[in-house]
DNA sequence: CTTATGTTTGACACTGATGTCAAACATGGA
DNA sequence: TCCATGTTTGACATCAGTGTCAAACATAAG
């Protein structure tokens, strides 16, 4: 097999995942992600196709990363600290950097939706996953806990908080606030009754 | 005064509006505005200066109607209903259309903010003000019910949850789901304690 | 050492968008 | 009626990005 791939894929996918992380799906250019990762505009094409490719690749390791952080956050003892530390991750999670590069998921969703069929359903299968980790975990969890409804449907209101969540992120409130919008839910959801 | 401007700045700034929601902040553009308002791209530069002002102006009249239908939703006589008739307005208003156009503020918040720094604020004083109005009008329904947590919190995890439900609504969740959804939230406010 | 195979590179032709401007134009007020 | 004032228009120069391609190149296998 003569004609070797110059560029490291790992590296380059990882790099051009910190572009996307920066700028969004949307205003990143084949031009940002050549520029961000050191490997020509034609090269890129060559190999990869096009940017919605390179999109789905990298945001593939970001979701796979997320998601086994995810779960190890919710290993505790009881339902409202596996929660706690859960939501806690994901403020990590958006808020970090400066400026802060907010969540890729969904920043994807909102402006990636409508342009890439391929890039929502991406987003939504990891959605779909996240509920299923946080439902699997909190019905591991036998604390006497029992929220006032039924724990499928807890999960997906995490789930739809942590968009909520980052989105508020997006208009400016700091990781403190934020953390606070989570323990509101979280003190419902496990609020003695 | 003559020199007079031809066009209907009110039906200009709806149709630019009606641009703005079908295509997003960013996705939108001055020639997309032309053809959109009827009015030529010359004339748009010309009476606002730019994409951002047209935005601003045409966000602040959307901003309005939305608090104010929010605001009417939320008069019903107990804290539950309120806050069904609050989500069923929301949900409505992000599925309206085909495709369902979805939640311009929640899109602005994402795609705008980090280009536009007054789209955001724009965006940031509106979540403020549903804030302001979600909690006004619990704190003056008398039924007894008592959230376990303070009403303030109580307010600001409602308009993170309708910014939750927005992006949900990008990934192909339907208006039934969403609702689902809210119904989860607004049960764990208030169910009795 | 050569060859076949796949990769890299820079250039090319295009498209869509931006912001500006002088000239043509419309109209309220003197 | 005529003019001053502000509006409209189409054209212009410019820029950033797209996708493609032939030629140059590197290298594993024979």
């Amino acid at each position: 097999m003569a004609g070797v791939r110059q560029f490291d894929e790992r590296v380059t996918l990882d790099r051009a995942l910190d572009v996307f992380q920066a700028r969004g799906f949307r205003a990143t250019s084949m031009l940002d992600l050549a520029a961000g990762t050191g490997v020509q505009r034609g090269s890129l094409y060559h190999a990869y196709g096009g940017k919605e490719e390179i999109f789905l690749r990298a945001f593939g390791e970001y979701a796979a990363r997320f998601l086994a952080g995810a779960a190890e956050a919710l290993d505790r003892p009881d339902k409202r600290a596996a929660l706690l530390s859960f939501f806690d991750y994901c403020v990590e999670a958006f808020a970090a950097g400066s400026p802060s590069r907010g969540c890729l998921s969904t920043r994807t969703a909102i402006e990636a939706a409508t342009e890439s069929p391929r890039a929502e359903a991406a987003v939504r299968a990891m959605l779909d996953e996240l509920e299923t980790v946080v439902h699997d975990k909190l019905s591991a969890i036998d604390d006497g806990v029992t929220p006032a409804v039924d724990l499928r449907a807890a999960a997906r209101l995490v789930v739809t908080t942590t968009r909520g969540i980052a989105v508020m992120e997006r208009v400016g409130h700091g990781p403190a606030e934020l953390r606070e919008i989570a323990d509101a839910l979280v003190t419902s959801l496990t609020a003695p009754r």
